[in-house]
DNA sequence: AGGAAGATCTACT
DNA sequence: GTAGATCTTCCTA
């Protein structure tokens, strides 16, 4: 297993979100390990995109998105804390939304994170694993490709599977392209469409 | 002070 | 499956 080194974030948003699922999403908590299989994810930019953070250029809160990629961006919406992963190009600027993952490893601390029947509802959609996995605004600005730190992405096995695109989801107004990518049939996915 | 925001939960048809 | 209440920052007035 290698942790995803910062060129694989240097590139466009689209072809990181695309290569994420499938990848492994860790989190050191304490002494435990948690872990998901990414399976949704989207795309966001800079000032051209209107669902993006930065459409409004550097703020203080949205920043993260235009410094060094492979850093964690994460904010709250609507009371849910949402996890991106800083990805663009050189010099340039926007991030990748973790939607969804399938959980791997620690499972039964995910169950005490949150308080659901289904096994499915404990990771199918971008507030829900972020309560699994215990991932808040403490954890903002973490860099995601150095080893030690609480979370890391990693190479998953070689797998194949077919992967769908959609145009992203709750977004006010969008960009023509499609920007969201899931794994074909995994019921982790938060939407079919 | 007020409202928007990459959502979720619950309670229904 | 859909509708409505509610979640908590951070921005704009």
């Amino acid at each position: 297993m290698h942790i995803l080194q910062s060129l694989f974030y240097e590139r466009d948003p689209a072809l990181v979100a695309k290569d994420l699922l499938g990848k492994i999403l860790i989190r050191k908590l304490g002494l435990e390990v948690l872990s998901g299989k990414i399976v949704e994810a989207e795309a966001y930019y800079g000032g051209e995109d209107p669902a993006s953070r930065a459409y409004k250029g550097i703020k203080n809160y949205n920043r993260l998105m235009f410094m060094d990629v492979g850093r964690v961006f994460i904010y709250m919406v609507h009371g849910n804390w949402l996890l991106n992963i800083v990805a663009h190009p050189k010099d340039g600027v926007g991030a990748v939304l973790i939607r969804a993952v399938e959980p791997v490893k620690g499972i039964e601390i995910m169950r005490k994170n949150r308080n659901v029947g289904r096994l499915r509802d404990l990771t199918n959609g971008p507030g829900k694993l972020t309560e699994a996995l215990a991932i808040t605004k403490e954890l903002n600005g973490v860099d995601i490709t150095k080893r030690n730190n609480k979370l890391a992405v990693v190479n998953g096995e070689r797998q194949r599977f077919k992967i769908c695109s959609s145009h992203r989801i709750g977004v006010k107004t969008d960009l023509p392209r499609k920007l969201r990518f899931f794994v074909n049939r995994n019921k982790f996915v938060s939407k079919f469409s």
